[in-house]
DNA sequence: TAGAGAACTGAGAGCGCTCTCAGTCTGTTG
DNA sequence: CAACAGACTGAGAGCGCTCTCAGTTCTCTA
């Protein structure tokens, strides 16, 4: 705090040069002359000064992360979290810095200036966005400026920027494929919101486990859903005239309102009414019952979008320093695990609730 | 991103201190020559690169969050998540980033030394940290340091560090209250870890309550939790034994494993057990039955905390350029408030559970 | 023990910006 | 119309660090 390179240098002795090169773990010092600056550093609590090293150095040792939008109740659900403190965690290890970009909405352009600009300005070495926040403009920016990436999430107009997500499909198959195992004929969805690939990637999942067993897709059991949980209630409600025995839910918040809708009807989970979530977040054994679920590695991804991102920016500078070997930075898709609880059970066909539109059950083979 | 000032100095025919004082909104620069440089930013997306402003400025445009650790479950009760979206917010609107910095536990001594020595590096104006998380050292090397810090909760070692946080003991106090008034005579309590400062105050709040009314406390109805689910429910287990017809929890985290163990030993929530929650996280709204709980504005007590700070730096700078004026940065105690919801009841003398051991039934007198 | 080669060290030129200070150019006044 | 205040502008000296390059000191080998 105190101190600079440059009277580090003067209490022991040397020169800047030589300080810089004890600081920096450099070879070329002599043992004993190395020992006398590290002591005079320690004594001192001498750190060098990150804006200075990063303007002389020409790079930055920060990364940017663009997702907290004005949106609290995404935070809140904890997904963000538990991704965020995956990167966190990463960045650490790789000695960056993580800096919290506000992303903003994509009409609120004063504030998306002033976020393009903040990054053109050289702070981040490279940024970490969210396919659901990211505005395609802002994207678009940041690709002209050259700044690395990676995308959480696939964004379908940006094919060229690296993501990272979940096996969203295979999830999907997987939790409806449970569903159907346990004999289930009438096996409703609640969706994303229609404009999230991830909700459209898991409505693909859903269908193409119907039509492997032979089920014809049936547009009445869809609802679309915005991944919350009120949304996901009056989804369910609606979805309930329709006598499912199951409701594949595109994640834990809406299905723990379908639960909440369930109950509301007088039905009971699982007895009258499977429903399985996506995502597996910790909620979903508190809730009653526990939430069967489809787990995606939350905190991995966000790791490993940070380890894609260090690797692209290294690339960039080796690039700089006339290393050519360029190749284009990999995507990542990321198994999905089906969590077994207490909300799916095994198709009833006494329960009053699945008498209505003749039930038609399969055979149940439970995995 | 690709410019420097001087090359936009180059390009609008002007001197770089020209641009500079465009770019920075200064006066003293003709109308004329004004609107031609920004012109030539405009045109070439030219933004300040922010390491060499600060370098020149002697002054960092970040703030440092220090409170994540490898704490993954605490992250993901949402409860940080509101406050980070707060503190985030707040500092989007005082045009500072917000900077991540994974906290080291006291026992990490290297990533604790890495943690200190970037704060010594002068890359933050000021650290904003979780009086949960922030070691007693690191906290005594920052005053040296003489860098600007609040605290999320107050740390009692160091009471000259402006602080952050609810009336911890007058919610629990108005918790308390809540189920006494109810007809409660045998309110039980599960507290947070007792070496946490909010944890103490919450419990003396329980305390007060209690000898408002004149009902003396008793030991064997209190246990010791640790803000989180299992630990909730393990102690409630162990509470029930004791026949209490009410528990107050210190957060909300701890009241679910609550409700789980008092599901588990087959009593109804609330007809046979009130329970009363603290922080009135969204969560509360989604369990069964609804949570009631002391609520706290956690997202204003986030943005406050980050308000004190900038105050803080920014008398620190006047201080440099000889303004003298001192004075203590005051802490803020934040209001919290009753969110009644259906997981409490008046006294019900007929539960079963309620028999045993005289329960002495306080004439209930409902808010 | 001279000479070659390796190991070590320091001087100095930036990185891109800010900010002071001196100089230039107005537009008023007396 | 000379003189002067006030508005404007540019030169230049850093901010604290890195990194190249030239110079110096060792350490071997012949």
């Amino acid at each position: 705090m105190l101190h600079t390179l440059e009277q580090i240098a003067a209490l022991a002795g040397v020169s800047r040069a030589t300080v810089s090169r004890v600081v920096n773990g450099q070879p070329n010092v002599r043992q004993a002359v190395r020992e006398r600056v590290m002591r005079v550093v320690e004594e001192n609590h001498y750190a060098p000064h990150g804006a200075a090293r990063s303007l002389a150095r020409g790079e930055s040792n920060n990364i940017g992360f663009m997702s907290w939008g004005n949106i609290a109740d995404v935070l809140s659900n904890g997904y963000w979290s538990i991704l965020a403190h995956g990167i966190a965690e990463s960045c650490a290890a790789h000695e960056y810095f993580l800096t919290v970009l506000p992303a903003a909405s994509s009409n609120d352009s004063s504030r998306q200036g002033i976020l393009m600009s903040s990054i053109a300005s050289g702070q981040f070495a490279g940024v970490v966005l969210s396919a659901q926040f990211g505005s395609d403009r802002s994207i678009t920016m940041m690709k002209e400026m050259g700044v690395p990436m990676v995308c959480i999430g696939r964004k379908p107009a940006h094919a060229d920027v690296p993501f990272v997500q979940p096996d969203n499909m295979g999830g999907a198959h997987m939790g409806t494929t449970h569903l159907l195992n346990l004999g289930h004929a009438r096996v409703a969805t609640i969706t994303g919101p229609m404009n999230n690939i991830e909700a459209i990637e898991r409505l693909n999942g859903y269908k193409l486990a119907l039509s492997e067993v032979g089920i014809s897709f049936d547009e009445s059991l869809v609802m679309e859903g915005d991944f919350d949980e009120a949304r996901g209630h009056d989804a369910a409600q609606a979805l309930l005239k329709k006598h499912p025995s199951a409701i594949f839910c595109a994640n834990d918040l809406t299905a723990m309102g379908a639960i909440r809708a369930a109950k509301g009807a007088g039905l009971r989970v699982p007895q009258d009414l499977s429903i399985v979530g996506f995502d597996n977040m910790p909620i979903c054994e508190l809730t009653t019952p526990p939430l069967t679920s489809v787990g995606q590695p939350i905190a991995e991804i966000g790791r490993s979008a940070i380890d894609l991102l260090v690797k692209q920016i290294a690339r960039q500078r080796s690039d700089k320093n006339g290393g050519g070997l360029n190749g284009h930075a990999p995507s990542m898709l990321f198994p999905t695990q089906l969590m077994v609880r207490q909300s799916t059970a095994v198709f009833n066909p006494r329960s009053p609730h699945n008498r209505s539109p003749s039930p038609k059950p399969r055979k149940s083979r439970v995995q």
